[in-house]
DNA sequence: GCCGTTTTCGGCCCGACTGTTTTCAGTCG
């Protein structure tokens, strides 16, 4: 039983209870630990099985009630309280509620009301137009949920961070470019670096009050949801919702702090507010009694004022940042400027699209000392993997290019398969030629966590191993991780000195950001790797940065914010 | 249901927008 399985039901009692129309503490009671367990790094399962109940409960904001219960869960696989909690409502009410605009009051009301139990059904029922002169509902009700049923038909999940990201920036050079505006950016999960966004938020402070009639009417609405003076919410062409809120700029860092969230985290900032005799909402920080302005301009001015340091957006996530704030414990974490090269990258001998030098050319242009050519071993033949032979033959174009420049230097490396018994997909005379290798699995995934744990244990015996490449397996929205003790192979790591890679491709920001914080925690040392295909993907850099961060590293948990010099010597050592 | 420099009971964050309203509930973030 993982802690995400475990989330997954917690989150779902508190939708039901609040379906159920519960005492709102006791569903925050709920909302507020998966949250918390979604940024924690170690595993309840383990914990149980070691200490038991007693052990769950030391866990922070996990009590004797839900520690029983999650007991029973680890247990038994099962968990009879859920399954009352499900038996007690109307059937299918909890479908409604993935429905955009429909909360708890109305899923159970139409589910009680009408009767009806699929989506399906309740869209027939209001084309009927059963809905509409039922108390406190009317036409526009009806349309909102159609329009609503509409969006949910679709399908659409949380997207990619590396899909977001671009967009929202696009968002804000037009609306930059068209208006005066003193401040602008996004916040939200996109700020937090996220791996995946549910809707953008921007924020911005202008005198030009017309700014939200810009953003209402962009060439990107497809429909608009919402449009007041201060905030407006769009329903984009790419399958998601943007927000956005205009601010005086005395409030800007206020509001870019509450709209950071995330909203856990809001919460407990708050809560300290409120016991330091301070009010905080999205308009600043104030004196409760007199209601006298104490900071507001600067997100910075706000925690100092609460007395804490200042906690970088990726690590808001209701964890444990504000505990650690307090005892000024907030490390400087990585930053892409701390970046002197990408040590993961494929070129067109492989399944890449761009040449050696246009790939060299393209890591010169990110400022970098070096770049690791990485191209698949010949096993992955799908991938077109490189035989011995083919190795020799880009060997000798990198030494030529090695030839005629200075202060850049291409390593020649490989991405080897780690094959189902933990070997490597070359042999040792071919891997002592190269600068460095990386291991990565591409085949046999259905292992159990023993034989998977243990085939990376033994990959890492091999002496040429450098760098464990994206060793989740996971890709985002398709595949999920494979098993793993990590906490074995973190150890193993260490005592080896083999790296651990935060692979920077958006679909897989893998090693998974509360594994990082686990690796960083346990002195594992970690590198950054875009995994790029083609030259323009040396830019997804800023999204292993982002991922390094929420994961807490800093720049010296990192091998490539090494200088060139610095980098040989090192692959030099760790060969010996 | 959790928690404690208000500690074993009594608290538990704050505001914008919408629709159907005569003062507010529901949803969202």
């Amino acid at each position: 039983m993982t802690n995400r399985k475990i989330i997954e039901v917690l989150y779902q009692i508190s939708e039901l209870l609040e379906l159920k129309n519960e005492n709102k503490f006791k569903i925050r009671a709920y909302v507020k630990l998966s949250q918390f367990l979604s940024g924690y790094e170690h595993e309840l399962g383990d914990i149980y099985k070691k200490d038991g109940i007693k052990g769950l409960v030391e866990v922070p904001n996990l009590g004797e009630g839900i520690a029983g219960k999650i007991a029973e869960l680890i247990d038994t696989g099962r968990l009879k309280y859920l399954d009352e909690l499900k038996s007690s409502l109307p059937p299918g009410v909890e479908k409604f509620l993935e429905i955009p605009g429909m909360g708890p009051k109305t899923a159970f009301f139409v589910a009680d009301t009408l009767k009806v139990k699929t989506v399906e059904e309740l869209e027939e029922a209001l084309k009927e137009h059963k809905l509409k002169d039922l108390k406190g509902f009317g036409e526009k009700t009806e349309e909102k949920i159609l329009k609503g049923i509409e969006i949910h038909k679709r399908g659409e999940k949380r997207k990619l961070l590396g899909y977001a990201y671009p967009i929202a920036e696009a968002m804000i050079k037009e609306l930059k470019a068209r208006h005066k505006i003193e401040k602008i950016e996004a916040a939200g999960s996109l700020r937090r670096m996220k791996e995946t966004v549910g809707d953008i938020d921007i924020l911005v402070s202008s005198d030009d009050k017309s700014v939200m009639d810009t953003f209402c009417s962009l060439k990107d609405v497809s429909a608009v949801i919402a449009k007041g003076e201060t905030k407006s919410s769009i329903y984009t062409v790419y399958g998601m919702q943007a927000d956005l809120r205009l601010v005086d700029t005395k409030s800007y860092g206020a509001a870019l702090q509450y709209f950071t969230g995330c909203k856990e985290h809001n919460v407990f900032i708050r809560e300290i507010s409120v016991k330091a005799g301070l009010k905080l909402n999205e308009y600043g920080l104030y004196k409760a009694k007199t209601g006298k302005l104490i900071a507001g301009e600067t997100e910075a001015d706000i925690y100092r004022e609460l007395g804490l340091q200042y906690i970088p957006p990726e690590l808001r996530e209701g964890s444990d940042e504000i505990k650690m704030a307090a005892e000024n414990k907030i490390p400087v974490l990585v930053e892409l400027k701390d970046i002197k090269g990408d040590l993961h990258c494929h070129s067109n001998y492989s399944d890449g699209y761009s040449s050696i030098d246009i790939m060299a050319m393209a890591a010169v242009k990110c400022g970098y000392e070096y770049i690791s050519i990485t191209d698949h071993s010949q096993s992955l033949k799908v991938a077109r993997g490189l035989t011995p032979e083919a190795l020799l033959k880009q060997e000798k174009e990198i030494d030529a290019l090695n030839e005629i420049s200075t202060g850049f230097k291409i390593f020649k490396s490989s991405e080897v398969d780690i094959l189902e018994d933990g070997s490597l997909d070359y042999p040792e005379s071919v891997l002592q030629k190269m600068d460095m290798v990386i291991g990565s699995v591409h085949s046999h995934f259905n292992m159990t966590r023993e034989e998977m744990t243990k085939r990376l244990l033994r990959a890492m015996d091999n002496k040429y191993l450098t760098i464990i490449g994206h060793i989740s397996g996971r890709i985002i929205n398709h595949r999920d991780p494979y098993e793993l003790d990590y906490e074995e192979v973190f150890k193993k790591a260490v005592k080896t000195g083999t790296v651990i890679e935060i692979n920077a491709n958006p679909e897989r920001l893998d090693l998974i950001d509360i594994r990082v914080k686990e690796a960083v925690r346990m002195g594992v040392k970690l590198c950054i790797g875009t995994d790029s295909h083609a030259a323009e993907d040396l830019g997804h850099m800023r999204y292993g940065i982002g991922n390094a961060r929420r994961g807490w590293a800093t720049r010296a948990d990192i091998l490539n914010t090494m200088t060139l010099k610095q980098m040989t010597k090192w692959m030099e050592n760790k060969k010996k």
